[in-house]
DNA sequence: ACCATATGAGACGTGAATGTCTCACGCTGG
DNA sequence: CCAGCGTGAGACATTCACGTCTCATATGGT
């Protein structure tokens, strides 16, 4: 048997494998977390009660390197399509995290969900509401809804990085470029 | 006997009311699908040799309806942009279903999945590229990327109505909307 | 040197979901 | 009327992940 030499495992180290390896798996087993985080199970259990409570880190993780990419993006610089550049920049390395987070709140169905969530898109709306009001923005689409659609379009996005079907560089543009200027050709003007 | 015998149980009734259950709550347990199509799991497990089998036939009757709307939308008359929107208007019913697959192939880690998605996948793709051939969408976001997006929007939409955050009524304009012409006012011209 | 602490390894019990089985019932067709 | 078939109900074993536990060991501080 090797001993490791270890003291005090970083949690934080733990809970970014487990995000990474939740966002390739997102059924990976309590065993499972624990070999990809190098730790052993029971150790995992000694900082994390349960499964649960392991989602809930992860879910705070999620929620704090949204609310970080949100402040980082200064969403209230500029105009709100450079805000949204940036936002998406800025977001793209939670992303992964975020649509494992995206599926797995639909389960709580009777629970009550986070309520940091409702912070994060009240600051996304608000964005695009700020962008309609400058005549920036078409208003014809909801603020709730394009923010809807940013949460799908990122998920999409790294979904298909992570599958090897898309470069992770052209991430930003493809995300950008689709959820501000659509599929049709604007006119030279 | 040639003619079903009985209270032969409808597979097909089964399989949509599994498919309505499985889109709100994906964990559902073969006794969750069973009561609600209101069998017998004995009976639901004759029909179904066990739940991977139930996803499978799933996977069928999704791709079975992708295909009949992507047949009803007629991809190859008018505009790229008509049939897009006929396409979501005809692909609609089945979102919720196909919010469902989407993530549960993510599952199917080394096993190799349904050739049908592939088929799928490329009429679309197709009619994406038949867009920026006839320069009505622009080139510089690949038509792999504009479906994966189409299929992000149809989750998000799906989920959207499902949650009441928005009506059903919005479901086509919201998506097409959004992938067509991106969130940008566009000039008046 | 000693002791407290954190870890790894593994055993153990529990609960849930699955898959298989049997048996009795009711309906249909002959 | 009777035989066949599909069904419902439920028992049963199995698997799997979870959560808790104990114990040996290595590390770090005193």
């Amino acid at each position: 048997m090797v001993y490791g030499c270890l003291m005090a495992v970083d949690p934080d180290h733990v809970l970014r494998t487990a995000a990474a390896l939740l966002t390739r798996k997102s059924t990976a087993t309590m065993d499972e977390v624990a070999k990809a985080a190098g730790i052993s199970r029971a150790t995992l259990h000694r900082h994390f009660a349960g499964r649960d409570a392991l989602v809930r880190a992860l879910e705070s993780l999620g929620i704090a390197e949204c609310e970080a990419a949100l402040d980082a993006a200064r969403l209230d610089e500029g105009t709100a399509s450079e805000a949204v550049r940036r936002l998406v920049g800025a977001i793209e390395p939670a992303a992964g995290l975020l649509g494992f987070l995206y599926t797995e709140n639909q389960l709580f169905e009777g629970e009550e969900q986070n309520a940091g969530w409702t912070l994060i898109d009240d600051r996304i709306s608000a964005l695009f509401r700020r962008g309609q009001l400058s005549g920036e923005f078409r208003i014809d689409l909801t603020p709730a809804w394009l923010t809807e659609a940013l949460y799908g379009l990122l998920a999409s996005g790294a979904w298909m990085v992570q599958s090897g079907k898309g470069a992770p560089k052209d991430f930003q543009h493809m995300i950008v470029e689709l959820l501000l200027g659509g599929a049709l050709r604007r006119e030279e003007s």
